[in-house]
DNA sequence: CGTGCGTTTGAGTGAATTCAACGGCTGTGG
DNA sequence: CCACAGCCGTTGAATTCACTCAAACGCACG
């Protein structure tokens, strides 16, 4: 099924259109816009499963990935949205324990684990960008854990809010690519809440929602309040 | 090998705590063990803070650390708990969100990260370890977000335990070097939750409790169903 | 125009929290 | 040796916040 082609110094020539760096790769990481295979995903498609062997390595050309752990009971839980620019598929070791699903109309680009490294045993630049990829992801990782603990509905969403905005706005306008149930999944939260607080903020005018999908930022200022502590 | 460029600040840093400092022991083996200083912490001491630059690398030699965001209203979230061998110190990028503290008598190896980095540069071995207990450390971040998303008490005390045996046990008794605030602070619930908890568990014969620091396991079976009646 | 899906809103329930008191261990000092 | 203080952990009772169950809404699409 997988197949990686173009690794070799031919593919080099290719350059990918220009996509958004978010804040926390130090440096442009183009590394992995020349190796591998492009593959695109429709809504919802999945990228690798549960229980599948974890022998790739992906980047996010265009669109947003989820990581999910489905229990048997159906309860899921959201671990990370990847975006643009971001690398994936390190967060298990020999088999997958999570999958990864597109979360609207997605452009990946793949490569073999062992191709990959092998490049990079030879490359500094690409071990180091490697590295700071798996860094920014392990940096997300306990970013996001503050919010799983021990947070009220209101301090969750809000910094879930916060967190999206630099990397998916557009002037203070965020366009979400993921459902509500995504968005409770993630949060720990259940879809009810999550829809219940989020039009409490638009009543309050602290946003403004024009579509279920769009959130509109109107008073930053408390948001954040709202994040830190509601308390105190 | 590698002399001690920059330890010098970064001990007048931490050294405020009491602690001794341990010249260069050439422990033959890991990549970190050869590098950098020795430096012991008190059970509670602080090896970074929140709000410091973020300039260092730590490896765990011996003891126990934990990762802790503190809010202002005295709500404190625990990331992780890195043991003996574990690498840390990677969770934040220019300034640490986070501190680092001892729950134990602790030794910690530590190296400025262009030290580091300069070094690994050369040597491939070095930033494959480096890039390994990143990963590491992110499949961890991962699996505990897992415990933290919509799991009842019961799931997360069992998981928590679960995990923490192969990394601290000896033959079947966990022996937790962890107050019970800082696994509530972990598990994301109260110290009262975690207590009860562990009463009922304790009640039902699934573990025993000699003290309350010391966990038997007696039905291994039965704490794996607890963790996955949801998981799985 | 109806069907289906995602989202919102409402009412009642429950699991974990908060508030409060107690028990057990350790070290100190009279 | 006992008395006491301090810390940590446990237990009890009442509260609360998010959850569950249920229904309705709005929009897209055949």
């Amino acid at each position: 099924m997988l197949h990686w082609s173009g690794v070799s110094e031919g593919a080099r020539a290719v350059r990918s259109m220009g996509m958004t760096e978010h804040p926390m790769s130090s440096h442009s990481g183009d590394l992995l816009d020349v190796m591998g295979a492009v593959m695109r995903f429709k809504r919802n498609a999945e990228i690798f499963g549960q229980d599948e062997p974890a022998t790739y390595l992906y980047r996010v050309v265009r669109g947003a990935v989820r990581i999910v752990r489905l229990m048997s009971d159906g309860r899921r839980q959201i671990s990370a949205f990847y975006l643009a620019g971001d690398m994936f598929g390190l967060e298990d070791e020999n088999e997958h324990l999570f999958s990864a699903e597109a979360v609207t109309e997605t452009e990946i680009r793949y490569v073999r684990r062992s191709v990959f490294l092998a490049e990079a045993m030879r490359d500094t630049d690409m071990i180091t960008e490697l590295w700071a990829q798996t860094k920014g992801n392990l940096q997300r990782a306990h970013n996001h854990m503050l919010l799983l603990g021990r947070k009220n509905a209101q301090e969750r969403v809000a910094k879930f809010l916060l967190d999206m905005e630099p990397r998916l706005s557009r002037s203070g306008i965020v366009e979400l690519p993921m459902s509500r149930q995504d968005i409770a999944d993630y949060l720990g939260l259940t879809i009810e809440t999550v829809s219940r607080t989020l039009t409490q903020l638009a009543r309050e005018s602290v946003i403004a929602m024009p579509s279920s999908r769009r959130i509109e930022f109107r008073k930053h200022s408390t948001l954040s309040q709202l994040r830190d502590s509601l308390t105190a």
